[in-house]
DNA sequence: CGGCATCCGAATGGATACTG
DNA sequence: CAGTATCCATTCGGATGCCG
């Protein structure tokens, strides 16, 4: 179980299954770790930013509306004065985020391979 | 358990952390599905690339190159003629790729929810 | 077959300035 | 605070041609 081959409906390695379009969302440059980060719970723009360090405000919004596109992340204008909007993950969010924390995690336990294997190069 | 905060060696929220730029090899556009496609056992570069769908020649050759310069995926050259090269995973790349699946079979589970978001937009 | 080198248009992505 | 708009440099990535 667990393998993605059990899945007959939809193949990732085609082009035009959506399923492609929506990994790259998730696995983008800034996808997995805006899901990493919104995996810890709610947060607010600014605090997000200042979470995912070196992400540009343009990139963090661009990727906030594709999540938020895919149903993935949830969008709550508070309308406010200052203003305050919250993002978080939606049901189907979650269940995706915690795989990409446990893909963060299963990289952090090979890293020190991954490194020795870099001074070497 | 499983939670990427248990690693204090390593944050990659943090640009300076070298961990950061693995994942981005692995989440890339390519990565994910190169270790997706390696999960089920080593492939030729021409397999990988009919596998692959829509992936250029160019983008394969560098991907892999990143991937093998990370330890997570080994490179073999038959020195025959005509040419064969076979691509496997590392021990590491093994535990990577299998969170890779984890991931796509995550998604694929969701997928119905995203498309329905994607329909009401 | 499995590459590498080059060219070039397209897309990415950051800095800055501006708005509600 | 939470964005949007614009400009611009960098990178991406496909097409082509060549090599062992």
């Amino acid at each position: 179980m667990g393998n993605h081959r059990e899945h007959p409906g939809f193949d990732v390695f085609s082009p035009r299954c959506p399923s492609r379009q929506t990994l790259e969302n998730v696995t983008g440059r800034w996808g997995s770790l805006t899901l990493a980060a919104l995996a810890d719970g709610p947060l607010r723009f600014g605090a997000l930013r200042r979470r995912i360090e070196g992400v540009s405000e343009k990139m963090l919004s661009q990727t906030l509306k594709a999540l938020e596109a895919d149903g993935l992340v949830s969008r709550t204008d508070h309308a406010t004065s200052p203003p305050r909007v919250d993002y978080a993950l939606t049901a189907p969010g979650e269940q995706v985020a915690a795989a990409v924390v446990a893909l963060i995690s299963a990289l952090y336990a090979v890293l020190p391979d991954v490194l020795s294997a870099e001074s070497s190069a």
